[in-house]
DNA sequence: CGTGTTTCATTAACATGTTAAGTTTAATTT
DNA sequence: AAATTAAACTTAACATGTTAATGAAACACG
């Protein structure tokens, strides 16, 4: 027997029971964990992202990049020059498509990710130990179903 | 048996199967649906959540609806200045407690939410038919769970 | 070969996210 | 009651989200 589906007059569901709410409060649950750890070291959730992909992918274009990091083209050339400014990324032009730019971590970045992996790591382990690891892989498995079923 | 860990060689989990990176694609590939309509209207998304939380609840002070809406005050401070330029919402000082700015929709605003309120349904009802209605069900049951489980 | 089109990236403009500091009003303390 | 502390915004400053427009390079193809 389902729950009855809670619903105002007029055919909108209850704000607080809908897939963007909840999606936006789950991921804000989680990653309000790693924001100490983050300002700590002065760097953006958004910034953390891009260096991450760089370090499983070595040398990328900015849109794969982009699209790895779930970051839209504007905001990563201002992440980017920011990065870069740090010294922990380097952007060159690609010799076969001058459209192109061709990122790569540079010592510094990868030392800078090496340094703080290990809490990260222990965060994401104190978060799994809260909720459960079987619970959280069946659930990125239904974001994954979900993500599959969106995609148009 | 449970499927290997995608890990990198230092501890840090995949980037592209984690909690953070999941749950906000998964919020993005649910309001590219949304988009065209709130376009067509001229309103954010965030601006179409608050008005949403009022015209469930009447009469609330800022703090309340802040958190409802899951916007943080500051964000909400510019929001509520243009709802309230455009007349959709208006805002009072509280009598009992100075401090407070009571808010409700006006008339106007009402009627926006309910000349969009039949779109916005039925673009939902297109997600849970693409996805199921009892997956989302079951996927809105684990967010709240961990929801429950984060919270300190 | 040149022209029109597509693609990649950047810039522009405005809205929101985020933290810290500031203002005003309530509540507490002594 | 005066001073202190706390609460509810508001501002400020900077980073990112978002869409549209622009610039440059590669492609398509007549």
């Amino acid at each position: 027997m389902t729950r009855p589906k809670a619903q105002d007059g007029f055919g909108l569901a209850q704000t607080r029971r809908t897939l963007p709410i909840l999606l936006l409060r789950a991921r804000e649950a989680v990653m309000e964990n790693f924001r100490p750890l983050l300002a700590a070291h002065d760097i953006t959730e958004q910034q953390w992202r891009v260096i991450r992909v760089l370090e499983e992918v070595d040398q990328v274009d900015a849109s794969y990049l982009a699209e790895q990091a779930s970051i839209l083209a504007p905001s990563l050339t201002r992440i980017m020059r920011t990065l870069e400014k740090r010294g922990f990324i380097q952007g060159v032009r690609d010799e076969n498509d001058g459209r192109r730019t061709l990122v790569h971590l540079t010592d510094e970045g990868r030392a800078f990710i090496h340094k703080i992996a290990p809490e990260s790591a222990q965060i994401y382990a104190d978060i799994e130990a809260k909720i459960g690891v079987d619970n959280i892989e069946a659930l990125l498995d239904q974001l994954e179903a979900l993500l599959v079923a969106l995609d148009d």
